[in-house]
DNA sequence: GTGCTGCACCTTTTT
DNA sequence: GGTGCAGCAC
C-alpha cells in the first residue's frame, strides 16, 4: 500500500470517489452520511480525521471519534498511523463506553463515586438484582432477575429514571420493578459501582448538573465523529447532543439497513432525529460499493429490499459478476459442518485462499460447536470470536473478583463471590449473619468483616475465619501500590492456593483452567509493559470493556467463526452463513412482530454483505438442539429470490427442493390451533393414525404428544408435522 | 453448617 | 450441553 508521509502531499484524497471526498471535506457543521454496505462509510470517517489534522490543522486532542467496537477503533488508529503517517495517540477514539468510562474516572467524584469504581458486567448485574429481590422485603420474590435486568436496562437506555418509572407504574408488577430499580441504583452507588448503561447515563447527569464540566468537554471535543450511528440509543443520542451543542461539528455515519441492535435499546429514529436536531445538516449519500461482486451485492439487495421500513438505496458496483451464491441444502447440522469444512479445504488447497480470508457466521453462539468439532477433526486452525468472553470464564472471574475488591472494597458482588473461595469455612449461614449485622449497623459488608468480632451468636472459629479473610484483603490493599500488577497477582494466586487447588484435582478441565490462568497472567504482564499507567484500576477498567472481537488478532492464520452480530463492520473474501432456516434466521423468538422480523432480515443482509468474492448459504433439515432433534425449513428469507443469482446445491439424501416444498406446505399447515384437542385422532404421513395425549405451547410453537399405532409416542411440532385431523 | 450431586431449566444477538 | 439451585449426606 502506498504511504503518504509528507503533510503537503494531498494526493491521498484521490483514493476517495467524488461523493466520499465531498463528505470528507465538508468538515464544518453537522453532517450525516447515510449509505449502504461497503460504500466506504468507515473510510470516510478515517479520511475525515486525516483531513482535519493534515489540512485543517486541528490538533488531535480536539477530535472525538466513537466506534461500535474497540477493534474498529484500533483498526482506524492503525490505518491513520501506518498509512497516513499520523500520530493518533492523542485522539479520543473508542467505544462510547470506554471513552465515557475514562471521563467518569476523571470527573466521577462530582457524582459521588471515586475513580476506582467497579464496572459490573451482566452476570454481576444478575447476581446483584437477585440479591436485591431477596432482601428488598417485596411480597412476591419470584421475579426472574434476568427479566428485571432487561427492564432496568431498557429504562436506562431510554433515560427513564426510577422515580419516573414508579410514577407511571400501574400494575403491582410494575410497582415492584420500580422499587427494585430504585434500590438497584442506590445499591450500585453504595458499592461504588456502575453498570454498562451508567457509563452513558452518568456523563449525561454530569453534564446536565455541572455546566462548567460540560463546557470543558465541549471545548475539548471540537470535532465529533460517530460510526455505526444506526445502532446508537436514546441516551447516546442525548449525550452527543450535549457535547456537540456548542461547536456543532458533528459527523455521523450509518446505514438504516444495518440496524441490528434494537434489542439493546438502539433506535433507528436517531437518524431521523439527527435531521431534526440539526436542520442545517449536510446529508451525503454514497452509492458505490467497493466490497462485493455484482452477484453478492444484488443478492443482498434483493434480501433487504423486501423490508417496508427503509430508505430506498441505489447501490452499485464496478466489480465483476463473480461466482453465484451457493445455496446449499443439507440433511443435518452434522452434514452441514462436514460440507463447510470440505469447502474450506477446497478454498485453501485448490483456490489458494488463506485461512484468515474465510469466515463462518451463525445466528446463535451454540451453533459454533458442531462446526468446531469438525474443524478440529480436520486439523484446520480456527478461532471463535465472541461467545463466552475470556474474562467471563469462572476461574478468571474469581481472580478478578479478588483484584476488584482490592481496588474497590465496597464492591459487594465481588466480595460475596470469593469470600468462601477457596473454602475457608464461611458458609451460607455464617455469611447470612454477617450480612444481617451489616444491614443492622448500616455499614458496608467489608466493614462488617472488620468488626465481625462484635457479631452476636457467631462461633469464635468463624469469627477468626472472617477476620483472616479481611486481613488477607487488607494486606493486598497495602501491597497494591508497592508491588507491580503482575507481582501482586502472582502473590495473590500463591497465597490463596487457587492454582494448587486445580493441580490437585488434576482433571482435564482443571488443566485447562490452569492454562487459562497462565494466559491471564501473561495478559497482565503484557498490559504492564504496554500501558502508560499500568495500575490495577486502569487494568480493571480496560478489561471490563474489552470484548472477544477486540482481542482477536485477525492477521492470525485461522478460519474465524462468529455470530452475525459480531460480523458487523468486517469483510472476508469467503463467507459461509450457516443455519439459514426458519426459527434460526429469523430466530424463533422474533417471528411475531413485523419490526423484529425486519431486523432479522437486516441481520441476514449484514451477513451477506460481508462477503467480497464468495458466499455460501447453508441450511439443514434436522438440527440438534439441546439433545433433541428438531425439524427445520429453509428460511423464509430465501423465498422469492432470483434464481439467476444462485447456484443450488442439494446435499440432502432425499432430493426434494425444500423451497418449493415449503411453498406447498404453507397451504397445508393447519390454521386453527384450537382444532387439536386431547383425545382426538390424527393422521401423520409417516406414522399413520394416532391419538393426541398432550398439548403444549401455542401458535408456531404448538406441540402435541401423540401415540401412534404400535405404541409409538412422538412429540410433534404441529407447524411441521403435517397432521390431519380425523373426525 | 457446609459441601456435593443430581436435576431442571434454559439461552438470541453484546457494549 | 451447561449452569444454577434444591435437597441430601457428611
Ligand atoms: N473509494 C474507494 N476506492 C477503493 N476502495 C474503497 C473505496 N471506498 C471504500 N473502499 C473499500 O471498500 C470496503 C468497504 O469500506 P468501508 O468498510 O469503509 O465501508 P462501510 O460503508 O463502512 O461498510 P459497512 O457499512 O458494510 O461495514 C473497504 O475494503 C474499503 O477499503
Amino acid at each position: 500500500m502506498k504511504k503518504y508521509k509528507k503533510s503537503t502531499d494531498l494526493s491521498w484524497l484521490d483514493e476517495l470517489n467524488q461523493a466520499q471526498r465531498k463528505a470528507v471535506t465538508a468538515y464544518q457543521g453537522p453532517s450525516l452520511v447515510i449509505a449502504g454496505a461497503g460504500s466506504g462509510k468507515t473510510k470516510v470517517i478515517i479520511y475525515r480525521i486525516a483531513y482535519l489534522i493534515k489540512v485543517c490543522k486541528v490538533t488531535s486532542q480536539k477530535i472525538l471519534a466513537l466506534t461500535f467496537t474497540n477493534k474498529a477503533a484500533n483498526e482506524m488508529k492503525s490505518r491513520l498511523e501506518n498509512f497516513l503517517s499520523l500520530s493518533v495517540k492523542d485522539i479520543w477514539m473508542g467505544t462510547f463506553h470506554s471513552i465515557f468510562a475514562k471521563i467518569l474516572r476523571i470527573e466521577g467524584n462530582k457524582l459521588g463515586f471515586t475513580r476506582n469504581f467497579t464496572i459490573y458486567d451482566e452476570s454481576d448485574q444478575h447476581r446483584f438484582i437477585k440479591e436485591i429481590i431477596e432482601y428488598s422485603g417485596l411480597v412476591n420474590k419470584n421475579y426472574d432477575p434476568e427479566i428485571i435486568k432487561n427492564i432496568i436496562s431498557k429504562c436506562k437506555n431510554k433515560l427513564i429514571s426510577p422515580d419516573e418509572y414508579i410514577e407511571s407504574a400501574e400494575t403491582d408488577f410494575e410497582k415492584d420493578i420500580g422499587k427494585i430499580y430504585s434500590i438497584y441504583n442506590n445499591k450500585l452507588w453504595k458499592n461504588n459501582a456502575l453498570d454498562f448503561d451508567d457509563l452513558i447515563l452518568k456523563p449525561i447527569e454530569l453534564f446536565s448538573k455541572y455546566k462548567d464540566v460540560l463546557n470543558k468537554y465541549q471545548n475539548k471535543f471540537h470535532y465529533i465523529l460517530v460510526d455505526e450511528y444506526q445502532d446508537t440509543n436514546k441516551a447516546q443520542h442525548k449525550l452527543l447532543k450535549l457535547l456537540a451543542e456548542k461547536n456543532r461539528n458533528i459527523c455521523v455515519v450509518g446505514d438504516d439497513d444495518q440496524a441490528i441492535y434494537s434489542w439493546r435499546g438502539a433506535e433507528l429514529s436517531n437518524i431521523i432525529d439527527f435531521e431534526k436536531d440539526y436542520p442545517d445538516v449536510k446529508i451525503f449519500k454514497l452509492e458505490q460499493n467497493y466490497r462485493s461482486t455484482k452477484n453478492i451485492l444484488n443478492f443482498a439487495q434483493e434480501i433487504v429490499c423486501k423490508n417496508k421500513l427503509r430508505r430506498e438505496k441505489n447501490l452499485w458496483t464496478e466489480k465483476e459478476e463473480g461466482c453465484k451464491i451457493n445455496l446449499v441444502s443439507l440433511y443435518s447440522d452434522k452434514d452441514e459442518s462436514r460440507f463447510i469444512v470440505d469447502k474450506i479445504k477446497e478454498e485453501i488447497f485448490k483456490n489458494k485462499k488463506k485461512l484468515r480470508e474465510i469466515s463462518v457466521f451463525y445466528r446463535i453462539n451454540s451453533q459454533s460447536r458442531t462446526i468446531e468439532e469438525r474443524l478440529q477433526k480436520n486439523n484446520i486452525p480456527y478461532i471463535i470470536v465472541g461467545g463466552i468472553r475470556f474474562y467471563e470464564r469462572k476461574e478468571i472471574k474469581d481472580i478478578l473478583a479478588y483484584l476488584k475488591i482490592i481496588a474497590n472494597p465496597r464492591d459487594e458482588i465481588s466480595l460475596l463471590r470469593i469470600i468462601n473461595y477457596p473454602h475457608r469455612g464461611i458458609g451460607k449461614a455464617t455469611l447470612e449473619k454477617v450480612k444481617s449485622f451489616a444491614r443492622k449497623k448500616g455499614i458496608e459488608l467489608y466493614r462488617a468483616l472488620k468488626n465481625s468480632s462484635r457479631i452476636q451468636n457467631l462461633d469464635k472459629r468463624k469469627k477468626t475465619n472472617i477476620l483472616s479473610f479481611y486481613k488477607l484483603i487488607e494486606k493486598y490493599r497495602e501491597l497494591k501500590d508497592k508491588l507491580s500488577l503482575t507481582e501482586l497477582t502472582r502473590c495473590l494466586l500463591d497465597e490463596t492456593g487457587i492454582i494448587s487447588l486445580f493441580k490437585e484435582e488434576g482433571s482435564r478441565e482443571s488443566i485447562e483452567r490452569i492454562e487459562n490462568i497462565m494466559e491471564f497472567l501473561s495478559a497482565i504482564s503484557e498490559f504492564s509493559r504496554t500501558s502508560e499507567k499500568p495500575t490495577l484500576e486502569n487494568y480493571l477498567q480496560e478489561i471490563s470493556l474489552i470484548t472477544d472481537i477486540d482481542m482477536w488478532n485477525d492477521a492470525e492464520e485461522a478460519v474465524s467463526l462468529m455470530t452475525l452480530h459480531s460480523a458487523k463492520g468486517l469483510e472476508f473474501p469467503v463467507v459461509f452463513i450457516v443455519g439459514v432456516e426458519d426459527n434460526l434466521i429469523p430466530y424463533i423468538k422474533r417471528l411475531e412482530n413485523e419490526e423484529e422480523l425486519e431486523e432479522e432480515r437486516r441481520l441476514f443482509y449484514v451477513g451477506c454483505t460481508r462477503a467480497k468474492e464468495k458466499l455460501y448459504i447453508t441450511y439443514a433439515k434436522i438440527r440438534n438442539r439441546f439433545g433433541n432433534e428438531t425439524v427445520s425449513l429453509p428460511s423464509r428469507f430465501l423465498n422469492d429470490i432470483d434464481m439467476n443469482l444462485v447456484n443450488i446445491i442439494e446435499m440432502e439424501s432425499s432430493s426434494r427442493n425444500d423451497i418449493e416444498y415449503r411453498r406447498k406446505k404453507e397451504i397445508t399447515v393447519p390454521k386453527a390451533e384450537e382444532s387439536f384437542e386431547k383425545g382426538q385422532l390424527v393422521k401423520h404421513p409417516t406414522f399413520g393414525i394416532g391419538e393426541i395425549i398432550e398439548k403444549s405451547g401455542e401458535g408456531e410453537e404448538l406441540r402435541l404428544l401423540v401415540t401412534f399405532e404400535g405404541n409409538i409416542t412422538k412429540k410433534l411440532l404441529v407447524k411441521y408435522a403435517r397432521l390431519e385431523l380425523l373426525h
